[in-house]
RNA sequence: GCGCCAGUAGCUCAGUAGGAUAGAGCGUUGGACUACGAAUCCAAAGGUCGGGGGUUCAAAUCCUCCCUGGCGCACCA
């Protein structure tokens, strides 16, 4: 067994090449440089991994870059390594690797061998992590751009338990504010209406058709009841009554896109329980708190915010970000290392303070991962659909859903930078071509799929192991998509560093595309040799697991038939 | 006024802790089914990476100034 193989593992070709480069600096006598890059050329002629660690050691060897590559050339060759083809030296003393195929086949009967678990790690050995996403008031119905949070949120969640962390989602339900308040009003008023009452809808007041049908709801159940109640207790009704039913059709909504918290944590119950209180007497303790024009103010500032915060007003009410300091307290107390919350990009000047916050309760400001979700820009053909939310039109996410389904809108949401605008046009969406990538990566593992029915159909049968047919794969076609099978582990863990999906759903295309070309170019059961037809079955094989893997960690399901 | 994000092909966007001749899809033009699924593939055309300056052997990427767009700058949530 080679050194580079542990427990039958191959290690990524940038794993593999840094460790001859690392095992051959040490013998040089020199350190191994930080900003040494590994990495795959744009380009073919410049081989399958390249690195520039002869040009950052120029300076400390003080010799040309091209000579100090040469050295590391013939010391790595010294030893004979079993995958390395040749190395050249180019331009201004690039080390460029070339691999032997034998390599990327030992990939392919790895990903057969872990089938689902191919690309799973423990990179994040098992680290806490609560990721808090969708989080959307109870006061109204999902809209598209929370149904990109919950897809950025679910897909994170994912991908951060692929790569071992211990992740817990969570939904925090802003059950204590105003804005309910502001519910139970708007559904009281039209409460009354229905009743003959001529009480005006107010300015600030929810105005959606959705109002309306839980006041009937309220109608229906309790009469006239509420009219006899005094109007604050009959408001304080509405708005628990109103929430519920919301808070409801939220979690049934979520439940349609497949999105499942683990945890629907409550506002109220921090403010019930004093821990907004025991929050004020910990930042009190550390002195980051002070009394000015009668309200009560946070030192922000000394944490790198423009302004210090008020957390208590002068009229006595709490402000938002006092709860939301108690409420991040708590999710440090639950002993999560790393919270990543998931917000709209409106609120992005939210941010200093929050990390202030978590660096006042005594974490790194990196404890805390904001991710802002950017505006959706709903089309239709090419027109955007125009949405208010005052006015209560709004296209909701389940009518979304209903229109595209889940996959198509997942896919989509997930194929820009979260921080990025995002146009999403609802006709595009349905359709069945390549301007509709969904269907281009699910039509690859539909094909693969295809391909062994037929094999069935015609009485073929994989007689034959794969490592015993493997090493026929050499076409040059074939030794690609073997590459690009491969850097799925790399891709994965990019996704969970950046905490970015979009890296996934980019590879997926980019390999089913590479598939749909050899696919249009070489026959596979159709291959002259019955050992060369078996070969690329099992590479067919891989490459499905690969995308169907993908495609899970996106949400997206990979059907076998379309 | 201050801050954050963005500006890459006609359009929509990638570009993964600076790397070699900047990528993809759509659109345009022309081609491939008596074939394992044409929901596919092949080929061509298309760029001063918003602009100027700087750092570096090397900049779309880092620094700085300016222009344009979006969003934030409450004792709102």
């Amino acid at each position: 067994m080679s050194i580079f193989l542990v427990k039958g593992v191959v290690m990524s070709v940038m794993g593999y090449i840094k460790d001859i480069l690392q095992k051959t600096l040490e013998r040089l006598g020199v350190s191994f440089p930080e900003k040494t890059k590994i990495e795959p050329p744009r380009e073919k002629r410049f081989g399958d991994v390249a690195t520039n660690v002869a040009m950052l050691l120029a300076s400390q060897l003080k010799d040309s870059p091209r000579n100090i590559a040469e050295k590391i050339r013939g010391l790595v060759l010294q030893n004979s390594p079993e995958y390395i083809e040749k190395i050249e030296i180019a331009g201004p003393g690039f080390l460029n690797f070339f691999i032997k195929h034998s390599f990327w086949q030992k990939g392919v009967l790895e990903v057969l061998n872990k089938k689902d678990d191919f690309g799973r790690s423990m990179t994040g050995g098992g680290k806490k992590v609560l990721i808090e996403y969708v989080s959307a008031n109870p006061t109204g119905p999902l809209h598209v751009g929370h149904g990109r949070g919950a897809a950025v949120g679910d897909s994170l969640a994912r991908l951060l338990r692929f790569c071992g962390y211990d992740v817990t989602t969570e939904y925090y339900i802003n059950d204590a504010g105003r804005q309910i308040k502001l519910l139970g009003k708007s559904i009281y008023i039209r409460y009354r209406q229905l009743f003959g009452y001529r009480d005006e809808i107010c300015e600030e007041c929810y105005k959606g058709d959705y109002i309306v049908e839980i006041a009937k709801g309220i109608k229906e159940k309790y009469g006239d009841e509420l009219l006899n109640k005094d109007e604050e207790a009959a408001i304080e009704f509405c708005s628990q009554y109103g929430k519920d039913l919301i808070l409801d059709e939220i979690k049934r909504d979520l439940q349609l896109f497949g999105v499942e918290h683990k945890v629907w944590f409550s506002e109220k119950s921090l403010i019930e329980t004093d821990a907004v209180k025991e929050t004020f007497a910990l930042l009190k303790q550390k002195g980051l708190i002070y009394e000015k024009d009668g309200a009560i103010w946070f030192l922000s500032t000394k944490f790198g915010d423009d302004k210090d915060r008020v957390l208590k007003k002068s009229n006595g009410d709490l402000t938002y970000f006092a709860s939301d300091i108690a409420y991040h307290k708590n999710k440090l107390d639950r002993g999560f290392e790393l919270l990543v919350d998931i917000w709209g990009a409106d609120h992005h000047g939210y941010i200093p303070r929050m990390k202030a916050a978590i660096e006042a309760l005594g974490r790194n400001k990196e404890d805390l991962q904001v991710i802002l979700i950017q505006l959706v820009n709903l089309l239709r053909e090419g027109k955007q659909i125009s949405m208010s939310t005052r006015a209560g039109e709004f296209v909701t996410l389940k009518e979304v859903i209903e229109e595209v389904g889940s996959d198509a809108a997942r896919f989509i949401f997930l194929s820009r930078k979260s921080d990025s605008h995002l146009d999403f046009d609802l006709e595009l969406a349905k359709q069945k071509t390549m301007e509709n990538p969904v269907y281009y990566v699910q039509y690859a593992h539909a094909r693969i799929c295809s391909v062994f029915s037929k094999a069935k159909q015609k009485g073929y049968e994989l007689s034959l192991k794969p490592e015993e047919v493997i090493s026929f794969l050499v076409h040059e076609q074939e030794i690609e998509l073997m590459k690009k099978i491969m850097e799925f582990k790399e891709i994965v863990l990019t996704c969970a560093r950046l905490l970015s999906p979009h890296f996934l759903t980019f590879y997926l295309m980019d390999l089913s595309g590479t598939f749909h070309q050899y696919y249009n170019n070489v026959p596979v059961l159709g291959a002259e040799d019955k050992r060369l037809m078996m070969g690329r079955c099992y590479l067919l094989l891989a490459i499905k697991y690969v995308i169907k893997n993908g495609l899970s960690l996106l949400g997206v399901s990979a059907p076998e038939r379309m």
